[in-house]
DNA sequence: GTCTATAACGTGATAGAC
DNA sequence: GTCTATCACGTTATAGAC
């Protein structure tokens, strides 16, 4: 195990590059093998089958966004508006080639091909962000740095679902959709000219 | 040519139904040929190449957008919140099954495997859509239909990637996220309680 | 843990008969 | 315009040597 880690981990980390650009169906066993310089036998060795590799990724992206909270919770202690820059981060970061998509985008829009396990852990993850996300906009609104109108749970979905658009328009259009998304988004909750 | 019209067309037809289904890696002309009851090289007399195909699907995808604009032009003369209603309907009608995705959603997320033609005729549609919105949202502020901050532009950014986002959302877990998606769109923009 | 070799199958595509 | 037959290739997956 170098310093990138052993070969189960680099497998990990190519197959996400690879569903991101390309999709579920896009990327194949070949593809990460010849990335890595082993063989395909390699590959199958640490993930037998690509259902188990598919779901040791979705599995990862959960576990990520649970730290991911965790860590930004501590570090802004509550602060509305940090935490939600933090929260419009994660997928900004994913999107760091510009043709690359938010996971959660990509298993969503794939979700027909996906292997059960996989669709579960699917909808999990985008459960747990949304929840999230209204839990930070209920006490964000409380504590007036947020304005809006309608339940948070409505207006957190909207959000979500924005970003998330956003950030596939941007894998085929301009990194300048998602930016441009997320301004809108901050000046109608009025923490922003 | 009988009443579901000629072999071209129910090919079309097929293929555009397996591309929001399962994307354009997902599916085959095995599969086009098998639910229309003809045989794989039918398919191909009729479209040579899967990249031929793609584009004829995208390219009817921009045609109808072109004619649903015109329709709904002259059908609600100009009544922004009519109007409004008729673009919103475009993905729900697009979303008849939980598991359909809109096409542009589709595309977009699958754009970095998509023949250079289809990425061409993608980001046309997607400017299409975007930028009729745009010219709705402004003449309905100016008419007082409609009330939000901030350029139109942006607006219709954020609204054209909610609806998608909430389209490919709805195809995971369930249709009525894109309806309280819509719900909050509508309330943002003052025409709804 | 990685390799060679290979199997079984799906996919995109073509030739030529009818 | 559709058929049968066939092809080259990619993909997922396994057996067994090193």
């Amino acid at each position: 195990m170098g310093k990138e880690g052993d070969t189960k981990d680099r497998i990990l980390d190519e197959a996400e590059a690879l569903l991101q650009e390309r999709g579920y169906n896009g990327f194949s066993y070949k593809h990460i093998s010849e990335r890595l310089g082993v063989r395909n036998a390699a590959v199958h060795y640490h993930y037998p089958a690509k259902a188990d590799l598919g779901e040791a990724m979705v599995h990862r992206f959960r576990a990520r966004f649970a730290h991911w909270v965790q860590h930004l919770d501590s570090k802004y202690n509550g602060n509305p508006v940090k935490l939600l820059d933090g929260f419009i981060a994660i997928p900004r970061s994913y999107m760091k080639r510009s043709d690359m998509v938010c996971p959660l985008g990509v298993l969503e829009s794939n979700f027909n091909i996906l292997p059960e396990p996989m669709q579960r852990e699917t909808v999990h993850l985008g459960r747990d962000m949304r929840t999230w996300l209204t839990g930070l906009l209920e006490k964000g609104r409380a504590a007036g740095a947020f304005r809006f109108d309608g339940p948070a749970a409505d207006k957190s979905l909207m959000i979500t679902a924005a970003l998330q658009g956003a950030s596939i328009m941007a894998s085929a259009e301009s990194p300048a959709l998602f930016e441009t998304t997320v301004k809108q988004i901050k000046r109608e909750l009025g923490i922003v000219k």
